[in-house]
DNA sequence: CCTACCGATCGGTAGG
DNA sequence: CCTACCGATCGGTAGG
């Protein structure tokens, strides 16, 4: 029972932390703030965490596990490329929904982590980003896919998916995601009108 | 010459900041960073600027003036819609070519402005967002474009845009501007197959 | 442009 | 989980 509670009131302190983080950026945000958030003294906040760092690494660690699953789940399906890009942009918007702060603490504050966990970072991200760009490559290859360079293409793909953090408050999961479809497939599919 | 001589020295601070704030963000860049980078002791940075404030003032507002008169010129010129778009395309580039640094801190940084600039900023911003909806339904009007909700499209586009700050350093702009305007043509023209 | 220094705030610890 | 407190660092000023 005392464990049950330990346990959930170190899940608040991260959430209020991801709600700072988020809002005021990792820097900006002192852990008086967030113990003022979770009520409780600036010091007490240490007997739930180690660190300030420690909460951060717990946000983008657990945003970037989700992100690994969810690609290794794609890679492994026996479907189209076309396909697969449609199950990663639900992929983003899945943890995007879950948790909007996390995901906005995942996306813009990743470099303030400590040498170890961004090293780890890095990598899954390297990871993530070499199978994005396998699918993209598979379905140029099948004369799926149309454009010139998969490295331009994937982090423009990122950077629209990116926005569904904002977007979250003015649309409803199933909206964004046609329109975010719609525009990313549009824009890599071969058979349209050239510009 | 000697005022020459404060406008320049004024000018390799700004630039300076810009690269710091870029790098490490602008609330863990320190004065103390600002003056080893230029050569300074830290009290003596504040012979050429008023607050670590006015330099993120500045470079924002340098960046914004910009695009503000960028768009003025779009506007008042006489083309369809998908040229509207493309010219702003460019524009964006120009001026993620122009300064990089500077750029990148417009993006992501100007949620630190004082409060007065803030609203300024904030003003521009939507001032430029609503004429970039303006010439994405033109466009959906004459069914040159064709997608549901202009809100998501115009964030997705600039979203995309703006990774062009980090493109910079592996592409040329040329490059760029081709791939950029493409995927974005494509995504937003009518007369493609359906996904 | 420097030396010297200020009050405020930071992340975090000691001890209970 | 609190009170009390630490050394470090912050943005910025005084005075020359």
């Amino acid at each position: 029972m005392e464990t049950i509670i330990k346990i959930n009131k170190k899940q608040v302190i991260i959430d209020a932390a991801a709600d700072l983080f988020k809002e005021k950026g990792y820097k900006a945000t002192s852990i008086r703030d967030l113990a003022s958030k979770v009520g409780l003294e600036p010091s007490s906040i240490y007997s739930h965490i180690r660190s300030k760092e420690d909460l951060l690494c717990e946000i983008c660690m657990v945003c970037a596990l989700k992100f690994s699953v969810g690609m290794t789940n794609v890679m492994e399906s026996q479907i189209s490329p076309r396909k697969k890009i449609k199950l990663l942009i639900s992929l983003h918007l899945d943890i995007a929904y879950d948790n909007p702060a996390s995901a906005t603490v995942f996306n813009d504050e990743w470099k303030f982590l400590p040498e170890l966990e961004l090293k780890e970072f890095l990598e899954l991200r390297k990871k993530y980003e070499t199978n994005f760009k396998k699918i993209l490559l598979r379905g140029k290859k099948k004369s799926k896919f149309e454009f010139i360079n998969e490295d331009i293409v994937f982090n423009v793909i990122i950077k629209m998916l990116s926005w569904s953090y904002i977007g979250i408050n003015k649309y409803n999961k199933a909206e964004l995601r046609d329109e975010l479809s719609c525009l990313i497939i549009n824009a890599i599919d071969k058979h349209k009108s050239k510009s």
